[in-house]
Parts: C-alpha cells; structure tokens; sequence
DNA sequence: GCCAACGTTGGC
DNA sequence: GCCAACGTTGGC
C-alpha cells in the first residue's frame, strides 16, 4: 500500500484588478480557471492535491505580496473556460475527450494582513531562493518549499495550518 | 509606460 | 531541429 503522499505547498498568482483576494475571500472558494501555461498546466493537473496549502499572491500590483492562504479542496480537473466561445480563454484547439487546460478549486483560509510584500519578502534572507524572487520568473503556479512555507506563516503572524 | 525575460509560433 | 519574430508576463 502507497503512504499518501505529503501536503505541499504551492504559490498562486493574481491580478488583483482580475481577481483579487477581497473577491475570493467574498466567495470562499473558487475554482482556479484561465492558467495557460503548460508547466502551470502541468503542477495543476497531476501535482495539487487536495489538502495543499496556497499562498495567494497579487501580481501587477501596487504593492506586490501574498495576501492570503487558502487551501485545494478539489485537484486537477478540465477549465470549463477553455470551452466557453464567450470566455477570453476559449482555447478552440482543445475538446472535450482531450482537454488541454485544467484548474483547481480553493478555499480561502486567512487574509494576510497587513500583506507580505515582495519588498519584505526579499528582505528576508532565508527566502532568497523562492522561485518567486528569482530574477524573469513568471510562473503563476509555483512550488513552495515546506522551509519557506513555514517562514511566510511566521512572517505573516498566522498559524501554519499546513 | 518601459522593458527584460520567457514562451510560443512558424518558416526554412 | 534551428532560430527569428512575435506575444505575454510582471517588476519597476
């Protein structure tokens, strides 16, 4: 029998003028839709799993930071967006039988407030290696190291629930 | 608004 | 399979 593979920790990004925390805490959950990336792709379809923890993050902001945790109460399944004619990640090259694009619905847990901004962040030497920090990322779904993860929560004052 | 870094596309 | 052109991301 295969022991069930450990919690991870993950970070998600988002424009706040797109979706932003204060909408997401409003819905309580929400099912994580228009990733585009095949490596994001990739980590949402076969990676996430339910019970994970996400670091949601403000990308295109002012300031940039991590604004909540939340948690995957579903893993990977197909994007309905990518079928939707109306929707701006309609993707006419994929269907039904072969779906190209997947998500994951979250549940928020906490707001982080005040917020971890980036600039906080790098000041904070023992996160120099996250992938977020490094120089011409852009993955919007990224993984969190557990040695990281545990730093934010300390940053942040909230309790590591993961 | 600028622009560096990255991903994708398509000609060859 | 190479690589130039183009589009996008996202910090600043």
């Amino acid at each position: 029998m295969q022991a069930p593979k450990a919690l991870r920790h993950w970070l998600f990004k988002s424009e706040p003028s797109v979706y932003g925390w204060q909408h997401f805490e409003a819905e309580r959950r929400t099912f994580w839709t228009g990733v585009r990336n095949y490596q994001a792709r990739n980590l949402l379809r076969d990676e996430v799993k339910i019970g994970d923890g996400v670091l949601f993050y403000h990308s295109n902001a002012n300031p940039t930071a991590i604004v909540g945790l939340a948690r995957v109460i579903a893993g990977g399944s197909p994007d309905p967006t990518q079928f939707d004619r109306k929707s701006p990640y309609y993707d006419e090259g994929s269907s039904a039988t072969e779906p190209r694009w997947y998500g994951v619905e979250i549940e928020a847990i906490a707001p982080i407030a005040p917020p971890l901004t980036r600039d906080a962040l790098k000041l904070a030497g023992a996160l120099a290696g996250m992938m977020l920090l490094q120089r011409g990322s852009r993955l919007s779904v990224q993984p969190v190291t557990a040695a990281h993860w545990t730093w934010i929560c300390r940053l942040a004052g909230v309790a590591d629930r993961f």
